[in-house]
DNA sequence: CTGTGGGCAACGTGCCGACAA
DNA sequence: TTGTCGGCACGTTGCCCACAG
């Protein structure tokens, strides 16, 4: 369903948010009981402003390194300038910090991909002045409304719009030899106010009302990186800690902003499962797991590793966090972007015995291969959690 | 002199960053005695998240509104994205606070405005795409090298260097019926790459190498103000709390970013400027005062005003603190934009008796013909300062 | 099926002096 | 003195198809 969340008088469509955000991003429902790291929201800092938290920050002996909290509210924005996602959210610390050890029932979390939409990474073609934007076929098909064949050339005025409220008109043609769908007139527009440039990738969603919507996806996102010209990237990282530290004192409501595509994992997770995570499973060093990435045709992917070590990533400030409490390496090769640590909740655990330690060989034939397309599905069928 | 501050690799030109900040800003010296009030620097980060700071913000009971403090380190910023100006401050505060009441000398701070510049406010037809930049004839002659008159038309090739030490390549060409000065070649590549508006401003300066210097000063400030993706106001302002307060405890240095064109007020004050309006000036109920700020053409002008009431701004969270201490009114009715409080040292007291209450007739009569033109002088003449 | 490039027309950009404020 | 305009040339934009990967 195309929900939308209230912002002052703008709603941002929950559906495009979503597409925009990628596949592995969901929100807690309003209302449920999360877990609030405040490390992990000092790494998002920590990318926007290209600056660790420093060592001279001070100690909130009473801050836990994980604070269970009620979601009290969501909010979907987008940044005026770039159109990069972002969500508020409103917390309130749980008075009860024994209810932490209750087990909750496993909220489901729907992830909201829209099924009629498609994503685009644009070529040189696409971004260049000289011409329009050649839209793949079946994306056309599935997405765009259809042509009238009958005309020569088939052709409409598309209207779609984006995460605020604006709509984009581009003309929706079908010519060229071999035939092909294109938008032309209105599609340079839009490049350029945009500032769109090939590596970029756009979206397309025709909501349940048949209405257009579009987003855009950045490949650079260094280019994203805030002006922190407003405080320094040390008043930041405390100004999260005092924060939480004082809400978690006074069971007040405390806001923080989630930005999916800048920060390296989420840190405020679903407290189901946060705790399944930690309570249900047994995790050793040498166990093998699964953890889900996104590709870069924005569909989801599971690389394989091994978990090399278990402990504190900071032992002296954050001792007992289970914040990236796991050191893992990577099957692959290609895994310099992976992070070398994870958190608990982060991966699937392979405890059917037979699948613990797969033959070497067998798995460096598949990477020889090129893409694991069987793979992922085999294991599926064979893997079911609790 | 052309004095430039280290900032990494790079070095921001000062008189080009002070040019670019306007007349009123300046910075106090390095290792100097400084006074630094989180009330100030929290309305900066107001104005750019446009929020207050709200009533749920923790007290921290050791926080004095102003510390005293060693101004360690300054370096000069300008945004990479709107090229706006601001300071990086490191500040020490003082062990002892005693020092406070030591009257300390009177440090000079010289407003670092070069002189052999220009700033013009854009027209319309100056940002249109149809054609170039008109300069101000005497602007030209002050600060563009001089043309070889002798040629038809005279031009030459001009290079100014921008806050991010980037060259612009501009045709100077002196030509029309009258003759003109113009930029041709160049100008609109400049106006588009720095999303100049009609009503924004650019300077040209010629430093004492001769090498020109180029800035700009956006009119429409409220297009600068920052996402706020990253960090929630009230984590912002509590940050402010939570840095200044482990610093003044611990007596470690922290870092501020003083934003000149967005702060209301400087909130980072010369200790002597400070002690000197609080300890050296009486201060009463309709006592007059002179004020400078900012004109339109970025020159300096004074208005008069008259103290209406002396008491704290924040009785609860911040009770005896100067900052803005004194609501005042002002004698023009034009005074929409200017404060409603202001703070001991950013007034001129008037102390000549005969100045106390001037006849409100004469007052009139000069407002009626419109700029006041004598009257500054008159008054400077009449009155100094101990 | 779709990315790139050549061809070509239409439009916008940008340089010029003529006015007039 | 300088802001805006009409005139005009030239360069870019943008629509078309032909190829080829």
């Amino acid at each position: 369903a195309s929900s939308t969340i209230v912002q002052g008088e703008k709603r941002i469509n929950s559906e495009l948010w979503h597409a925009c955000a990628g596949p592995l991003v969901s929100l807690p429902p309003v209302g449920s009981q999360v877990v609030y790291f405040p490390q992990g929201h000092s790494e998002q800092v920590a990318v926007s402003t290209q600056k660790e938290a420093d060592i001279h920050i001070p100690n909130y002996p009473n801050l836990r390194p994980h604070l269970i909290c009620t979601l009290e509210n969501v909010t979907l924005h987008a940044d005026l300038e770039t159109d990069d996602v972002y969500a508020q959210m409103v917390l309130i610390p749980t008075q009860d910090p024994e209810k932490e050890t209750m087990l909750l029932p496993d909220v489901v979390v729907q992830n909201k991909q829209p099924t009629e939409y498609f994503c685009k990474t644009l070529t040189a073609s696409d971004t260049s002045t000289h011409g329009g934007f050649s839209i793949p076929r079946r994306a056309a098909e599935k997405v765009f409304p259809t042509l009238d064949y009958t005309q020569q050339p088939p052709a409409q005025e598309l209207v779609a719009r984006d995460l605020h409220d604006q709509d984009w008109h581009f003309r929706h043609i079908y010519r060229g030899q071999p035939r092909r769908h294109l938008l032309t007139t209105g599609w340079s527009i839009f490049i350029s106010a945009k500032r769109l440039q090939a590596g970029d990738a756009v979206l397309f969603i025709r909501d349940d009302k048949g209405q257009l919507l579009l987003g855009i996806r950045r490949a650079n996102r260094l280019q994203t990186i805030m002006p922190s010209s407003v405080l320094s990237s040390d008043s930041m990282h405390i100004g999260i800690l005092a924060a939480a530290s004082h809400a978690a004192q006074t069971s007040s409501r405390f806001t923080i902003f989630y930005n999916p595509r800048q920060s390296p994992s989420e840190f405020v997770i679903p407290s189901a499962k946060y705790q399944k995570a930690v309570y249900s499973t047994q995790i050793t060093v040498g166990m093998r797991f699964r953890m889900m990435f996104e590709t870069e045709e924005s569909t989801v992917r599971r690389y394989m590793g091994t978990v090399t070590g278990i402990g504190d990533l900071d032992p002296v400030r954050w001792p007992n966090s289970h914040w990236r409490s796991l050191k893992v390496g990577w099957d692959e090769s290609t895994a310099g972007e992976r992070q070398r640590r994870v958190s608990l909740w982060e991966i699937e655990p392979l405890t059917t015995p037979f699948l613990i330690c797969p033959p070497p060989i067998v798995l460096r034939s598949k990477r020889a291969r090129g893409i694991h397309a069987g793979e992922d599905e085999d294991l599926e069928t064979l893997m079911k959690k609790s």
